[in-house]
DNA sequence: GGTAATTGTGGGTAATTGTGGGTAAAACAA
DNA sequence: TTGTTTTACCCACAATTACCCACAATTACC
């Protein structure tokens, strides 16, 4: 399971280092192979490994096309899916398209997600954060069934 | 289960050291590999030996990616973690992003919660203290079905 | 109360990691 | 083809982190 937060930075060449703790892993998982794609939830990138992408892919194609959220979700998330490695130093080339999406500037963060990264850029970051740490906060919200059983 | 309490120093590298009383525990426990992320609830933060945060991070992956409180508590917890191990002070590295977040400065506090540890600013934590004593020594809010029926 | 052991704190150094940029190969367009 | 842009590969520097060692403060013990 991929976890932790690193603050990193978009080259001018649209670079991204992977965080060196991960590296091994993800470039021996399926011989460094990985599919970069978007999140269609968030303006945000997701990054899996390729075994863990193909798994996703079954999952997508079993979506109906007769269920509008489920085609959109099928043609976005296949449709921007990259392939990509690890260079020598670590770092993936983020295509314009998705950097674009993501509204990426220089600074940026990867959260290791279970069996993904996601990758967003930092001040959008910070801003979904404080939203949703204020919500936790105040009790007005209605937390759902899930997470009013959540004990932590 | 952890308990107790103690006061301690970051120093200017953001290290803490665990008091030395908890030490072999968290040493031995998963080969003393620790978790460390913020708690969503205050501005502190929550270490875990990695054995009980694994048993967090399944209950999180079972949260919907469809339900967006859901998907927020997934994405912070799992987002923030950081793994992390003593060193042969019996310290942690507190990195940057979480000493912000929990607003850390040269001195700390250290509570044990049962199944992991909450480490607070010194100052907040004192000011949040009172503030809770306060509350619940006023009868105007309303204590829920739990509580009432708590007898401590 | 005095001494010894343990614990908490600080800082130096070496290794690792993140970042930027140069150059050559490859892809693409005219 | 030729010229232009993009991508891959390499090298180098700066910042961060891990690993030591040392001292001060605290605690335990006699």
């Amino acid at each position: 399971m991929f976890r932790g937060f690193s603050t990193l930075s978009v080259d001018s060449k649209g670079r991204l280092a992977v965080p060196s703790r991960h590296r091994e892993r993800l470039s021996s998982e399926t011989g460094g192979c990985l599919v970069l794609t978007l999140n269609p939830m968030d303006r945000s990138l997701w990054l899996y490994p390729l075994i863990e992408w193909e798994f996703i892919e079954t999952k997508l194609a079993e979506l109906s096309d007769f269920d509008k959220q489920g085609r959109r979700t099928k043609q976005m998330m296949r449709g921007y899916a990259t392939d990509c490695q690890l260079d020598a130093q670590g770092r993936i080339l983020i295509p314009q398209e998705l950097r674009d999406y993501a509204q990426l500037k220089k600074q940026a963060v990867i959260l290791g997600q279970g069996n993904k990264f996601e990758i967003w850029d930092k001040a959008a970051w910070k801003e979904q954060r404080d939203q949703w740490l204020e919500q936790i906060g105040d009790d007005s919200g209605e937390p759902s069934d899930a997470l009013r059983s959540l004990s932590l």
